[in-house]
DNA sequence: TGAATTAAAAATATCCAACATTTTTAATAA
DNA sequence: TTATTAAAAATGTTGGATATTTTTAATTCA
C-alpha cells in the first residue's frame, strides 16, 4: 500500500497531544519556563483534564516537561548549563551506539546509512536556502533519520530509545542555531560525507571522532 | 530539622501509586509481560482509574511497564537479551559519569563515596546472611545510593537520571540473582573496596574497570 | 474436524462534572 | 514596607458514563 496506516502516533488522543507538545517546545511556541496550564492547554490543544496530564506525564519522563508536585507542569528550562548536559549526554550515547554499530552492522546497515545521508544532503541544502518553519521541520526529521541510521545496527533498543530522546531534547537548541544562521552547512556537509567514509570503512576511531565534532557543532554554532 | 519531611514521592496519589509499583514489578509480584489491567491493578493498589493510567504512562516511560495503543500495558518482557541490553547500556552510562567525576570530583564527593561504601558494606553482610523481602530491599537501596555517589560529582544532572532508570530497570535481575544465591559477595566485598581505593587514587582506567566487571557480574551471577 | 464468522463480554480510552487541597494573588492591616 | 489574611485560581483526585476496540465464546458451514 502507498499511504502505510500512520504510526501508532495519532490514533490515540494523547498520542496525539504528546506529538504536538513535541513539536510545540522545541520550536518555542511554549518557551522554556513556561508554566503548562491544564485548562489553557486544553484549550489550544484539546483533550480532556486527564488525557492532557497523562501527556504532561509522558513528557516529563522523556524530559521535555518538568513535573512538580502540587504545582503542576512546566517546560524544562533551557540554559546554558541545559545545552551542555544535554549535548554532552548525547555525545556520549551516540559514540557508544555508533560503536557498537560499526562492530555488529552488516551490508544492510550499510545500505541504510547512505540511504539516510543521501535524503539529509538534500534536506541540508533546502533548509540552507529557505529555513521556513516546514522546511526545517523536515530538515530536522531527516537529521534524525540519519543520526539513527548510525547507531541502527547496534543491536541495542535502549540506547536507540536513548538516542531518540536526547535528540528531542536537543532539538530546541538545534533549531535556534538554524534560525540565528548559526550552522555551516558546508562544514556540516564534509563532516557527514567523512562521517559515511569513515563508516563504510570501518574506522571506528575516526567516525566516533568525527561524530563527535558533528554532534559539539550544534552546542555553540561556527560561525 | 531533623526529620526532613519525605521526598516529593509520596505526596500525591500518583507519586504513591508509582513507588509501590516500582516496588512490585522488580520483586516479581507483577511478573514480566503481565498484563496490567487498570480495574485489577485499582483493586489492589487503589487509586482511580485516571491516577493509575497516570502511574502507568509514566513506568511506561521509564521503561518498567510497555504500552501500546488500544490495548493498554503491561509489566516489559525480561528475556535474557532485554537483561543484557540493560545492563550493556547500564554500564556505559555508569563509566561515563565515573569518568567524569573522577575529573570533577573534590574532597566532599570522596566522603560520600566512603560514607556509601561503608554503608553498602553493613548491607551486603546483612543481606548475605539473611537475604529476606525487606533486608532485600534495604541492601538494594544502599547499592543503589553506592553506585550513585560514584557518579554524584559527574555534574551531569541527566546522566544521573539516566543511572538511576537503568538501575531500576536492573533490579528485578539482581534481586532474582540474590534469590538464587548466585551472588558472590566475598568478590563483590573485594571489588567494591578495591573500586573505592582507585577512585581515591584518582585511577580512572583502574577505577572504570572494576566498576565494569561490578555491574558484569550482575549479569549471570559468579557460581 | 477445523476454519471462518458472528455475537457477547471485557477492557481501553475518553469525557464531563464535582470537590478537597494547595498554591498564588490581591487586599488589608501593622 | 512588611505581614497577615482573604479571595481566586490551579492542581490532584474521584465517580460515573460512553464510544471504540479487543478478546473470548459460540455458532455456522465447508
Amino acid at each position: 500500500m502507498i499511504f502505510s496506516k500512520s504510526n501508532d502516533d495519532d490514533v490515540t488522543v494523547v498520542a496525539m497531544l504528546a506529538s504536538a507538545l513535541r513539536r510545540d517546545i522545541p520550536f518555542g511556541t511554549l518557551r522554556p519556563d513556561q508554566k503548562l496550564k491544564i485548562a489553557e492547554l486544553r484549550q489550544r490543544y484539546g483533550g480532556s483534564n486527564h488525557s492532557m496530564r497523562e501527556t504532561l506525564r509522558m513528557l516529563g519522563a522523556e524530559g521535555l516537561v518538568e513535573a512538580t508536585a502540587q504545582r503542576g507542569f512546566r517546560v524544562t528550562s533551557a540554559t546554558q548549563d541545559d545545552l551542555l548536559d544535554v549535548m554532552r549526554v548525547r555525545i556520549e550515547i551516540e559514540r557508544t551506539g555508533l560503536a557498537w554499530a560499526i562492530e555488529h552492522g552488516d551490508v544492510h546497515w550499510e545500505g541504510q546509512v547512505i540511504a539516510a545521508h543521501h535524503a539529509l544532503g538534500k534536506s541540508e541544502e533546502a533548509v540552507a536556502i529557505n529555513p521556513d518553519d516546514l522546511t526545517a521541520l523536515e530538515w530536522d526529521e531527516a537529521s534524525r533519520a540519519f543520526f539513527a541510521s548510525l547507531i541502527e545496527a547496534s543491536q541495542s533498543p535502549r540506547l536507540i530509545g536513548l538516542q531518540r530522546k536526547f535528540f528531542d531534547q536537543s532539538r530546541r537548541y538545534r533549531l535556534s542555531l538554524l534560525r540565528e544562521g548559526r550552522l555551516d552547512f558546508d562544514e556540516r556537509k564534509k563532516r557527514q560525507k567523512y562521517l559515511v567514509v569513515a563508516v563504510l570503512a570501518r574506522d571506528k576511531d575516526a567516525a566516533l571522532d568525527i561524530l563527535q565534532q558533528e554532534i559539539e557543532a550544534e552546542i555553540q554554532g561556527e560561525t
